[in-house]
DNA sequence: CTGATATCTTACCCGCAAGTAAGTTATTCG
DNA sequence: CGAATAACTTACTTGCGGGTAAGATATCAG
């Protein structure tokens, strides 16, 4: 079951009909904001832009959110909740900490090209004020944590091998994080490609898998690669 | 020989006389612009932040740079001449196609510790002005196109697995990248040891492998770290 | 239908930062 | 030394964007 939002009908329809609805019409506003956000960053988009776009006047806005900063806000942490449901399912249906590991991957990935999935790592925690940082840190560093509990738990039973956690979950939400700011929603790589490969080749690695025989088979672990794809 | 200007006395000492010497004042300049750039980003740094740091007075500044955006596209510029010379030197010395991508990966998560590297991948281009922003994106097409290059000769020497080497290199690039935004100069994490797992990490995967071989064996010690820090 | 209230607009204020004009002070070279 | 000019400052203009005051208009409950 999606997000109804995600459905919803273009946000510039709220505001056609001055029927009372505060909670769709804030919606409305949230989700352009977003889009304005995403394609000319907070500082560069203006209260303006944002009514402009919903065929509203500037202080229009301000009847649904006190200020410029508490709708990026807003912004964090719908995308916070998005990424937080992720780890959820993830921690609750998945088996080894490797398995977790390429779940997360493959998931993040696909969070990565969404609105406000994108709108958590790609827009400048600097234009927070410092209340707002904090929280907002927060999310980020719970994140952080979980992803690598994760890796902790694959070199824990044996899938993962010996590394520090931490510079894996930075390697990997660096990868991960990278792509809401090259990917284009037109662009020729679907979601679902980039999901995959990136699994494949976090885990994997780039090097080839050689045929030769292996010298440690069979003491140390017996963990089956490919878990999902 | 690293670059003078990483070795160079505090820049604010350059305008502590009126001596003419329009060079090394040009470079202070650009050196503190681009510290705060990456301090605060480049729309929060007034020219005013700039010239007190010099203890001068804003007016001043345009006595060496144009307008704000000249300083902007130097420090693109600088660093992306980093990044290139990077590339050369591991295109002229590096064997296998994997070889040459680890000692990229090295080399590079080096570069993303230090202040004009991290300029190129950092600051915002939509700060860019359009035919500013066609200039440095070429700089960065050509970083890519370079790393996709290196891939997909390992692929053809059999040192890295099947892939799509555009999706390979946004992996790498973004791991790589990342790290200036969550690098802090007097962190815990040393350059090195980030630029390590990361080289090995990236290339073997996280899964715990049989061993192999001494396919990277030798690698490190190729690699060049010097030249940069 | 009608007042009460939510919704939205027009017109404005204010502060900040880029950039400039014009004058002042120091340096340098003949 | 003493012009010529580079280097720098004080004081200003300008435009933009966040936010508000106060009024106009539609919606809804009774």
């Amino acid at each position: 079951m999606p997000p109804l939002s995600i459905v919803s009908p273009p946000h510039w329809k709220a505001f056609s009909s001055r029927r009372r609805d505060p909670a769709t019409k804030r919606e409305a506003v949230l989700q352009t904001a977003a889009e304005l956000f995403l394609e000319k960053s907070y500082t560069r988009t203006s209260m303006n832009d944002v009514a402009e776009r919903l065929n509203i006047t500037k202080p229009a806005l301000y009847h649904y959110f006190q200020n410029k900063e508490e709708i990026l806000l807003e912004c964090y942490r719908w995308g916070s909740r998005l990424i937080g449901e992720i780890l959820n399912e993830i921690s609750a249906h998945c088996g080894s900490g490797l398995e977790k590991v390429e779940a997360f991957i493959y998931a993040y990935a696909n969070v990565m090209t969404v609105n406000f999935g994108r709108c958590v790592m790609r827009l400048d925690e600097g234009d927070l004020s410092p209340t707002a940082l904090v929280e907002v840190r927060g999310y980020k560093r719970k994140i952080d944590r979980r992803l690598r509990a994760f890796v902790q738990e694959g070199i824990a039973d044996g899938s993962i091998g010996a590394c520090d956690p931490k510079l894996a979950a930075f390697a990997i939400a660096g990868a991960l994080n990278w792509i809401c700011i090259w990917y284009e929603p037109e662009g020729p790589l679907s979601p679902e490609q980039i999901a995959a490969q990136f699994a494949h080749t976090l885990t994997q690695g780039l090097a080839a898998r050689h045929r030769r025989g292996a010298l440690w088979a069979g003491v140390r672990n017996n963990s089956k690669p490919g878990g999902l794809s």
